[in-house]
DNA sequence: CCCTGATTCGC
DNA sequence: GCGAATCAGG
């Protein structure tokens, strides 16, 4: 299978989120080896996790399995995002469903991790490690990682400082609270 | 044995 | 570029 974008958003998003190689690789599917997560990961310029045999690395202060600082998907060109892309959890790891992705029942069912695809919005609602931690999930704007609403709030275009808005940036979910 | 990530190397 | 095989530690 190809490294798509929004494999590898998904991929990055659970390495940086601190989810380990196997539960990444559990995310993308059956039949991916946590071995083609961490491949991929090297390749993609990511690592620096703390590896086990690694571990004892003289200099390694801490682990220190920092929250995620940076984007998880890749922005469209030629928008810069006002505010950096929210990113993915770790942790909120969700069983397996026996059956396919299939519709899930018409309940309002959580968006979680496993529900993402190119179709629906990935902006995360609440926080990560929460048991109702889950996405957006509305269709997304064409192109885009959102749909046109949390669009509007991670892809501003930059204006000139005078007609800035100062007001306080829209408090971004998933961000640690106060 | 189960797990972890890192590395190598044929494809 | 990809990932199975392998390594090496927990």
């Amino acid at each position: 299978m190809a490294w798509t974008e929004e494999r590898i958003a998904v991929l990055k998003a659970g390495w940086e989120g601190g989810m380990t190689a196997s539960q990444i690789a559990e995310q993308l599917g059956e039949g991916v080896t946590r071995n083609a997560v961490i491949g991929k990961a090297h390749r993609l310029g990511l690592e620096a996790r703390p590896s086990p045999v690694k571990a004892g690395d003289e200099t390694a202060a801490s682990p220190a399995l920092a929250l995620p600082s940076t984007a998880a998907v890749t922005s469209p060109p030629g928008l810069s995002p006002a505010a950096p892309a929210p990113v993915l959890a770790a942790n909120h790891v969700v069983a397996k469903p026996a059956t396919k992705p299939a519709r899930r029942a018409g309940k309002a069912a959580r968006v979680t991790l496993l529900d993402l695809n190119e179709k629906i919005c990935k902006w995360p609602i609440g926080h990560p490690g929460d048991a109702d931690f889950h996405f957006c999930g509305k269709p997304v704007q064409a192109n885009f990682p959102y749909c046109s609403e949390h669009c509007a709030i991670a892809y501003q275009a930059q204006l000139p400082r005078r007609d800035r808005d100062r007001r306080p940036p829209p408090q971004m979910p998933g961000m640690p609270r106060r």
